[in-house]
DNA sequence: AAGCAAAGGGCATACGTATTCACAGCCATG
DNA sequence: CATGGCTGTGAATACGTATGCCCTTTGCTT
């Protein structure tokens, strides 16, 4: 071993006057090593700068104590634009690995993509992590494949039982409900929705089944005109806002299927000289950092990301493990902040100009 | 071969014809293999959803085609909050690693942590990249270590030739200088500075150097009142620009060192009636997404993540082939918002109350 | 005193691939 | 027709670790 080179468990042995496998035994942990030749041996390592080889382990061992996360999204026209959320998520999943002792090997993906490459990963990882909105025949089709070549993997995003694999998901039907109950609370009854009500996008669509809901629930009819679709961005829920406006119908609050759509309406009400909470009240969904800094501070449904985070690499974990799982819904958590306030006692109504 | 079990070159080679060698040639594209065999291989392994082992194939030529990417941070109290701008940084330096044909293993770091680590990641790793603010001792040790391993490695920061490894960063001293240049065209010329200005920080140092650079070129004396520490959360540019009001120094601009800084003291600012960009007229840098949301939208310094981070990428690699780099000084990018104006003819003094 | 179990550790090998070397054909050259 | 370079392929092996199996030593039981 020249001094460039990496110690190898032989290097490790010859020193300790053992053989390779008890070196191997020993940094493993295996009670067949004495307490003594353990100690020795990890000084040895230690010493020595000695680490497994990775590559060798995993390909004795058959496993490679690697998770893959592939976060997929929607390919827009401005591709350097990565939903905040998930990249909270992210913190939290890489610390949960770190902390479970797997390395986690992340790529980004255009949804559009050949599902050939999740295969290619599917061999470098114990198991895979799915992160991203929406529910497209293609990624239906890619979880298909993903079951059939018996990878293990869970999702995060909208339950639905017949789906394959686990799902970890926030119930967003009660964000949904929460959120419609807040404004209702606060004397609304004229609330618009921006995001797309479609199956399409599962998640978005059982918020405002949510928010339908619990307008039933107070009585309440739902109007389909004060629905307007929007994307998850800033540009798209300022365009879905000034849409709402350009209709003409009268409403008082505003549901916003993500921080970032509540934040975009918020500058377009701006732009139209509507005050808000007093004139229009705005709930978003997410509780993104950015949600406290907005103006007004927003008013939010919390998804808790770290929680989120842990338990889709525990349950990964333990279906790798052969373990079952249960699906898992974590329950949101209305943040109250400026945003949103009751209905003053005169009304406005808001049209165009 | 089971139905369950991942095909090997050897199976691919019996239903071929040919030897695992062969099978092996063919799919590294080795020239002496003949098209009609390539073709042919090439045909069957795709029908197999056969992919090579990474494991085995890493341990057999001694590197990993993967990259590892290293983000530290301070330990501050809120452990969940990442630097959105390193989260935008992470997306392009994913996106990069995967064009190349490099897989990247993300891990998170609290800055204390033992360097051991590095070395661990440095076997999984053709090569590291590291990422995060600041200067410690530790971190200069962690360097060093690095350095005398013979890993590859580059880090994204303040450029400083005397530290080892290469280093590709923001022209943070050019940044600071245009931010001035930019309020003082504004006509402001008691221009506050929100961060660190040690040499703990030297991105931070550097961008008030620049700044302190502009002022003397106008002919103004920077005043040493007008600086107070503040790291990169809105929390403390609240807490720095509450500081810098209750010092009841007049001042007519502030230039934060991030963007997070100056959205913290634009509350700050409102809360105390000021108004922003009349009264005090507030430039940021990096230019996250947030940014142009902010109430009023940011000035600010923007750092071109996006081709910050394939550099990074670009230059690793080359270090890995041993080919010579260069250290490598990104231009920043004055981006002018909402948050900077004129001075008005009837100047206001900023005093607390 | 003989037998035996348990503890501790060595031997041999397998994981799947990439590469070095050797070798078989084949055409061209002399 | 013999020699010699090509071209294309197979045989053998190494990469570093983990593990099944077997052997030795010790200490204790009957």
């Amino acid at each position: 071993m020249s001094i460039q080179d990496k110690p190898t468990s032989f290097d490790i042995a010859a020193l300790a006057g053992v053989s390779q496998p008890t070196v191997s035994r020993a940094l493993r942990g295996d009670r067949t090593v004495s307490e003594a030749t353990r100690k020795r041996i990890e000084a040895i390592a230690r010493q020595l700068n000695y680490t497994v080889d990775k590559n060798a382990s995993n390909l004795r061992r058959g496993q490679s104590n690697t998770l893959a996360l592939l976060f997929f999204e929607d390919p827009t026209p401005d591709d350097s634009l990565i939903n905040p959320f998930f990249l909270s998520m992210l913190g939290s999943i890489t610390r949960t690995c770190a902390l479970r002792g797997y390395d986690l090997l992340t790529s980004f993906q255009q949804l559009s993509n050949d599902w050939h490459v999740d295969y290619e990963d599917s061999r470098k990882a114990d198991g895979i992590i799915l992160l991203g909105y929406g529910d497209y025949e293609d990624y239906r089709a890619r979880l298909d494949q993903l079951e059939a070549q018996g990878t293990h993997f869970v999702r995060w995003g909208s339950v639905q039982p017949e789906r394959p694999g686990a799902t970890i998901g926030c119930d967003n039907f009660r964000g949904g409900y929460d959120a419609g109950s807040h404004l209702i609370a606060l004397r609304r009854r004229r609330i618009a929705f921006l995001g797309q009500a479609s199956s399409h996008y599962p998640e978005f669509e059982d918020r405002y089944r949510g928010l339908v809901e619990a307008m039933r629930t107070a009585g309440i009819e739902a109007d389909p005109r004060l629905q307007v679709d929007a994307i998850t961005t800033e540009a798209s829920g300022f365009e879905a806002a000034e849409q709402l406006i350009a209709r003409g119908v009268r409403f008082d609050a505003i549901f916003a299927a993500s921080d970032l759509i509540a934040m975009g309406a918020m500058r377009a009400l701006e732009g139209h000289g509507l005050d808000v909470p007093a004139d229009i009240s705005v709930v978003g969904f997410d509780d993104l950092p950015a949600a406290s800094l907005a103006h007004p501070p927003l008013t939010t449904i919390a998804q808790d990301y770290r929680r989120a985070g842990e338990f889709l690499v525990d349950t990964l974990l333990a279906r790798i493990r052969g373990e079952p799982t249960d699906i898992a819904i974590l329950p949101p958590r209305l943040v109250v902040r400026a945003s949103t306030a009751p209905l003053p006692a005169r009304v406005r109504t808001a049209k165009k100009g």
